[in-house]
DNA sequence: GATGAATGAGTGTTCATTCAT
DNA sequence: CATGAATGAACACTCATTCAT
């Protein structure tokens, strides 16, 4: 890559980050052009040379979390058991939101829908649905994951139940250990996605 | 209640279920009272006599899942078994988001938080919470649930659970059966619920 | 007409007026809503109260031009000689052009096609194209009118003339006489349109 | 010249060419520099190296006109009879118009007054002027035109006349031919130049 | 010569809210 | 009780132009 576009890209993630910070402070619905520039320390014609309007800057939020996952994550999900890896990969994911906060965490749960209606074709495209498929598709084939549902329906609730506990999480500002808490339930739930399980009284 | 602040409520409530159909074919994003008092066949000036500001419109939009509970849900929680109880409670909660439509239940999911912060602690006051609370208690009493995880905790994690599929839900333009969705995943996760659980391999 | 929509209308016509006399001096392009609603004592948001765009203002603009023809121009138009009809019809168009000033006629004649594309076809049912068809038609009745070309055609040459000349006004500032040199070219113009004229040498 | 001016040159005609083309395609008031630029396969500042403003490019657009009158209509001007070569003339001018297009058709016409103000009274020096000029005083001479009406008077009327069917022809987006239409007219015009002619009825 | 990042005043438009009638 | 004219700050976005590299 040139300098020339390394220097661009470098802005674009500046302001990215900017944003990013205001937007822990001002919430999302508060959050303005006018704003980002002020604090990013540009003006509103110099945003619109990196961005081709808001809705660019709040799709490239959520690619960052893919990312995240490539560099962080997936290294991490080394186990024979596939069941740790689906709770590993689920604190992984809670881990990102910890670190993005609040705000963005909102955004990331609650805006995606309006602003990339055709994107949720691709969605099982993206890495982050794709990795825990895989998860789940080893663990069937070694046996230790239930063939009651299908693969996809699996990562579908799976996804359901931390992105809800993202947004709670969001709804009461932060207020508690998402970690912890997203590990505790995730935990209790793959218990029941054992292959054969009996469950004695 | 005086005649007159009977005429007043019902003109209220008159007003929301307007706001309400309408916000399901523009959506909350382009909702404005311009267009609730145009449906509603008011003036602005008469909106801001029956409420407040835009916010008190939305708060009212809230309390209906209540009203909803106590008239429809509550009398079927009878089964002995308490986690039958779960499952009957999470039914009646997504009937009732698939029944006031998308729009409404994205509202319900993200707006709530925005619009209330100082409502928060006041949820555990609310029918959703109390009511699933007793069940939990009584499953826990009788032996039939974990007292791994404390009542309060576990009614977090399943009121996470369906608020997280209902938020799902609205994202797909409700593009699934969401009652159906929601029922299998509440069925998989009850089963760690079980008190003295011991899985066999 | 209540009380009310009168009142809305003179207050429509208000602005109007006082968007006209703004426009002869800063002239269409410079012209900005926010101007319109300085000089006219209003807020951007009463500006928009009633008109509904930019655009809509612009139209009302043209309309004016009937309501002059129908107030002072029609029952002038009662010579035998519609040869002499014609010269009035295009004098009353000139001199409504002079009345509203240059910048107004420029706009008039360079913005109309811009703003109303939809609108062209309606062109024939306006009160300019539809009086001076109506005299064509009476001269080629009388024999007055040579029938070598159809009405219409005749109505268009008649109008992209005089449409000609005050665009030319326009542009040269309003520096001469538009009546005076509109009369004289008009005049040559409808000797031509004798029926079995010749000419001798 | 020298080779570097000669470049330069080259390089200004390029972009005009580009320019031409786009307006063609997005109108003139959708024609913004940075299109320019991109059609044109330069930046923003190769622009300015070339064209003090954008009002220097819209300029460079007028001249085109003498240059296709000195290259294609002059030599054809050779006629006996001056009122034909009236007639050539004007279809020369039409037949210029046709082939820039309706958008540029609308610039000449519309654009022009705005943006060379200062150029008016050089107007008499340009060709097109000059040349119907010359036609107009030969005729008077050899008594083939009326001296009722001055030459430059006569210029005048014909000027706007078939700048009047340009400027309509732009406003209906180039539905008719505008060649054809303008004949007819300029052919029912110059009858009435005639020197000494009498109607008779 | 050429680049393109940066500017910033300006655009048309929106909308929750107020208040005189 | 009800109206709707009026507000005005705020919004996303544009674009001709400049200038350091």
């Amino acid at each position: 890559m040139s300098k020339i576009k390394e220097k661009q890209l470098a802005k674009r993630k500046f302001i990215i980050e900017k944003a990013t910070n205001l937007m822990n402070e001002v919430g999302f619905e508060g959050l303005t052009i006018r704003m980002i520039c002020d604090v990013s320390g540009i003006s509103a014609g110099t945003f619109y040379h990196y961005f081709e309007n808001k809705s660019d800057l709040i799709i490239e939020l959520f690619a960052l979390i893919d990312d995240y996952f490539e560099e962080n994550v997936l290294d991490r999900l080394n186990s024979e058991d596939e069941l740790k890896n689906i709770i590993i990969f689920c604190k992984g994911f809670v881990e990102y939101v910890t670190m993005v906060g609040v705000e963005r965490s909102k955004l990331i749960n609650s805006m995606f829908p309006a602003y990339s209606k055709e994107r949720q074709d691709e969605e099982t495209e993206r890495v982050v649905y794709r990795e825990l498929h895989k998860i789940i598709i080893r663990g069937q084939e070694k046996g230790q994951i239930t063939y009651k549902y299908s693969s996809r329906r699996l990562v579908d609730m799976i996804l359901v139940m931390i992105r809800g506990y993202t947004f709670d999480w969001g709804r009461r500002e932060g207020s508690y250990d998402l970690v912890e808490n997203t590990e505790q339930m995730i935990s209790l739930f793959v218990k029941s996605l054992k292959a054969n399980e009996q469950i004695k009284f």
